[in-house]
DNA sequence: CTTTACGCCTGACGGC
DNA sequence: TGCCGTCAGGCGTAAA
């Protein structure tokens, strides 16, 4: 489910619910998940305070006493503040429940997602090692992408949802930037200019930027902290379009196969 | 090394 | 009404 938008958004929402709170107890009704929920988990957290919200990636880490919590909600993931008595529901796999009686609860159907205690700083993480830039960070730019790119045959969209190249960048946002930048999503990365290239940075962080600001895309059931929607939705270009005439040139936007996931694009504004 | 395909899961939806 | 195939915001892994 969630992009950097989505993660993003519920950060900031938890934020304030969760940072210098002390954790009273931990609720696991299903520890199975990608990966399986640390059995001590709980004896890790009691007692501690949460001193740090970050995010990496699609990755929340939530700094507990002098560890990492690291929270990644796969495609159907989110997270609530509840009051602690607030009867769980079905896929309300884990509760982190603090002193003052709120709740930070766990919600994910798929299961894809996970929940993972790091000791250390987790940026050596296995899971994190490899992360390329993060966006907004001066790391990101037309030169990078560029110079990964040559000599590779993928499509392009492929490219800049690779986690390794650039962070953040899933399904709906790859096909979003790319017909902001004009150019097909289809394309080798290879065979895409450097000037193009830093087109398609100003136009990641703008679509980034602006669904930001929307607090994310709700297509289906994502959902911030209070379980309401993003509105971002209302701003997509392309995803979810086909056949609705593209906003600039008004012939019907596509809808593709590329690398096992669909793609949205107009095939006379990008090239 | 790169590229591709496949699981992992549940739920919603469309066609029959 | 039920059943069955398809698809869904991610990503690690195996295979070629």
């Amino acid at each position: 489910m969630p992009e950097l938008p989505e993660v993003e958004t519920i950060r900031r929402g938890i934020s304030p619910h969760v940072l210098e709170q002390t954790v009273a107890r931990v609720v696991v009704r299903q520890s199975r998940l990608r990966w399986p929920v640390p059995s001590d988990l709980e004896q890790r957290l009691v007692g501690k305070k949460v001193v740090e919200v970050g995010r990496r990636a699609k990755y929340l880490l939530l700094r507990i006493g002098d560890g990492w919590l690291l929270i990644h909600l796969g495609m159907s993931g989110s997270l609530r503040i509840v009051e602690e008595a607030t009867e769980a529901g079905r896929h309300d796999h884990i509760d982190i429940v603090f002193v003052n009686g709120r709740c930070l609860r766990l919600n994910d159907p798929r299961r894809f997602g996970a929940m993972l205690w790091v000791g250390r700083h987790p940026d050596r993480h296995p899971l994190l090692a490899r992360l390329g830039p993060e966006p907004f960070s001066d790391d990101f730019d037309g030169a990078m992408l560029y110079d990964k790119s040559r000599g590779r045959r993928l499509a392009v969209k492929n490219f800049i949802m690779d986690q390794r190249v650039v962070v953040g960048i899933g399904n709906i946002y790859a096909s979003e930037a790319l017909f902001r930048a004009g150019i097909h999503p289809a394309r080798a990365a290879g065979h895409i200019s450097l000037a193009r290239y830093v087109d398609v940075v100003h136009a990641v962080r703008e679509v980034l930027g602006d669904a930001i600001e929307a607090g994310g895309t709700t297509l289906r059931d994502f959902t911030d902290e209070n379980g309401r929607p993003g509105y971002f939705r209302q701003q997509l270009l392309v995803y979810g379009r086909e056949g609705q005439p593209c906003g600039s040139c008004g012939r019907p936007i596509r809808c593709k196969t590329i690398g096992q996931r669909s793609s949205y694009f107009c095939a006379h504004c990008q090239r």
